[in-house]
RNA sequence: GGAGGGAUAGCCAAGCGGUCAACGGCAGCAGACUGUAAAUCUGCCGGCUCAGCCUUCGGGGGUUCGAAUCCUCCUCCCUCCA
């Protein structure tokens, strides 16, 4: 059963170009029955999936409830080349093991908002090893490099000076050839693959398929607020990471960043969105509403109980200050002349270096069992077990032991 | 083949002979406050036996009382001309 959502589609996204062909598109494909193909690539790496991603999957997930199909692109190939978006240079092969390892870990991520039975997962190198040289030719001729240019960040380094490389321009090239090989309908894909994606619209026209509606989404930005999510720039939060972190995290973006993840990762009805923040404006406290969404986050890729919970601890460790202290101690061997305080709590794993013990402990930071440390000379004997801790987030068990480990 | 530009702490980015452990922004950490790990304010944000000392500005060598700043060689990156 193919039915048509014009708000549900179009919810969150940045572009759909062109809206009037998609929009015609799907109601046609409601009324007759027949699905349509939505394809989403991927890179072949980085298989830990993070809220980032799932502003894709959503929309994916969306289309599949609308009784469409996705295909799932593992771009194993064009991850070779490295989309020329970052910074990134050639990446290197990765061995076909490597690559069926990672799709793997895609597979058990995914169907934690894909539906598995409307998701078709697909490689281009199928397809893209198999070009000649000359359909290479071709594709290449398709195109040319004021074409190229239009793309703002080749446009921007063009500008600067800075190298662009002739293979950068087949990663669109390629990827828009996949498009071709899917007979794709509708591609979706972060606001960064625009360009990439309207390729695919030219070519298949070119090969004489009807173009592919593009639908782009914003990019999420990270706990930062400032960068676009990312693990390599650590300001993620991973669908895989435990309950606890992912609350925390969730409860430290800024109350401005929070209305960006009701949009992009809540399932929450766009309405009941408008009537939060209608109800904050009016003078609400955002906390409350900030959660509401950390406990739907980890409800959702964990589960309500392990969600409540979580909700409970944050509750007591902020609100009440209670600290977890569970955990298990760590034996540090003491010497006769004793141990400075500042490494013992870089023994303790709680600062880098002894400097930064210095200066947490003049920030009046440090704090052994309960008191707070304000003199940096303390050295302490062995002794029974202590409770250390620096802030509110470093917290450790610790004995100090007089004899050898 | 020729000409030129550049490499500075997690990132971006100043500095161009001393006052530089190195302006500023972002990110990070801490304290205060609070409505949360939000907002705001303040401090920190190389290392150490910490009011003092030690090692840093792509790498080596040199000039100088003194260099991130000048010279030289090397490595890497980029642009332009052919």
């Amino acid at each position: 059963m193919i039915y048509f959502d014009w708000s549900e589609l179009a919810r969150g996204t940045e572009e759909i170009i062109p809206e009037a062909q998609v929009f015609d598109q799907f109601e046609a494909a409601a009324k007759g029955g027949e699905a349509l193909t939505v394809k989403a690539g991927f890179d072949p790496t980085a298989p830990d999936l993070h809220l980032g991603h799932t502003v894709l999957l959503n929309k994916l997930r969306a289309f599949q409830d609308m009784g469409h199909t996705v295909v799932f692109l593992i771009g194993d190939f064009t991850g070779r080349i490295g989309d020329p978006t970052g910074k990134s240079a050639t990446r290197k092969a990765l061995s076909a093991d490597e690559v069926a390892a990672n799709a793997a870990t895609y597979e058990a991520q995914i169907y934690k908002v894909l539906d598995a039975e409307r998701t078709r997962v697909v490689f281009n190198t199928r397809w893209l090893d198999a070009l000649s040289t000359s359909e290479v030719v071709r594709l290449a001729a398709s195109h040319t490099v004021a074409r190229m240019l239009e793309r703002d960040d080749f446009d921007k380094r063009y500008r600067r000076g800075q190298a662009i490389a002739i293979h950068e321009f087949l990663y669109p090239l390629f990827q828009g050839y996949d498009s071709v090989a899917l007979a794709a309908d509708l591609e979706v894909g972060g606001s960064d693959q625009k360009f990439n994606l309207l390729v695919g619209r030219t070519l298949q026209q070119a090969y004489g398929q009807t173009p592919q509606g593009v639908l782009t989404m914003p990019l999420l930005e990270g706990l930062d607020g400032v960068e676009k999510m990312s693990k390599s720039l650590g300001n993620h939060i991973g669908i895989d990471e435990p309950p606890d972190e992912q609350f925390g995290k969730i409860m430290s973006i800024s109350d401005t960043l929070m209305w960006r993840y009701y949009d992009l990762v809540s399932s929450q009805p766009v309405a009941t969105v408008d009537q939060y923040r209608r109800e904050v404006t009016e003078g609400a406290n955002p906390r409350d509403y900030k959660l509401g969404l950390a406990e739907e986050v980890v409800a959702r890729y964990h589960n309500k109980r392990a969600s409540q919970a979580a909700r409970q601890r944050f509750h007591e460790r902020f609100a009440e200050h209670r600290f977890e202290t569970d955990m298990e101690p760590t034996y540090i061997h003491v010497d006769r002349e004793g141990l400075p305080i500042a490494a013992l709590l870089n023994q303790a794993g709680l600062t880098k270096s002894n400097s930064e013990g210095m200066r947490l402990i003049k920030q009046g930071a440090v704090h052994v069992d309960d008191h707070r440390i304000t003199d940096s000379r303390i050295v302490f004997s062995p002794s029974r077990e202590l409770l250390v801790r620096v802030g509110k987030k470093r917290i450790a068990r610790v004995v100090l032991t007089a004899g050898a480990i």
